[in-house]
DNA sequence: CTATCATTTAGACAGATATCGAACCACCCC
DNA sequence: GGGGTGGTTCGATATCTGTCTAAATGATAG
């Protein structure tokens, strides 16, 4: 067999000590995967990303649909629809509040999407 | 679908601290709004999800093909498929070593999706 | 050379998804 | 109340995606 050494050696010291993104430290089960899939669909698009960082950037945390549909090349119907895909995922929370909708972050659904693949030390820190 | 219930807490005062992931800080351009889109998309797959996951946390760091096949109810050349996603957006590298092929995580790379998600605090904590 | 493991290709098909236009609903203002 | 504006929902369509079968290819061990 002579293994040619083990090819990983990736050059990041990522795998020392804890070790790894939860994803990578037990299988997942079917139906973890299954719901975490839906998660991650929710926000594996560009719009609704774009949406995302556009409402969790905005002044005071939420904003206005009108603050979010000029700066797309769409329809209102398909930004609406987006959001809520989003908001269906429990990753944006909205309310009407006389004319204008709002919509805001909530960032612990976030919060799990990067937990699922955040090693247990530090981060990315640059 | 009404927005009946008022959020339970004050959207305005959910930023507390330093503030937020990444993608929560400032509005993604479109470019990168494409790019993060293609590596979550390739994530965001029950079948994926779980190979990433059955990789990740085998024994040794790496899988055989052969070990991966027999968990799921899919002919060899759907996994063949999934597993050329992974490894088409960077997650995953493969070698042959004789008879079988060797599959292993690249954990910089799927670092880079957690640190999308995770807060520069602390992540969910429930 | 033959058998095995894995990938690739091609074609096919069902289901999901992104998008649009039009209809609809909720609210404010006169 | 009536009218206008902001958003959502509805219905239709075109594309994308996951999966299969079947067959071909490549690489390796015996």
């Amino acid at each position: 067999m002579t293994p040619t050494t083990l090819p990983l050696a990736p050059s990041k010291d990522v795998q020392a000590g804890p070790c790894c993104a939860p994803i990578a430290r037990e299988p997942l089960t079917e139906d973890d995967a299954a719901e975490l899939a839906a998660l991650l669909k929710a926000v594996a698009d560009p719009v609704r990303l774009r949406l995302l960082s556009m409402i969790g950037s905005h002044p005071g945390g939420e904003a206005c649909v009108c603050d979010l549909t000029d700066v797309f090349d769409l329809t209102a119907p398909t930004i609406s629809h987006h959001l809520k895909v989003l908001r269906t995922a429990g990753l944006i929370g909205s309310e009407r509040r006389g004319t204008w909708v709002y919509y805001w972050i909530i960032p612990a659904q976030v919060a799990r999407l990067g937990a699922l693949f955040t090693p247990l030390t530090e981060p990315t820190h640059a």
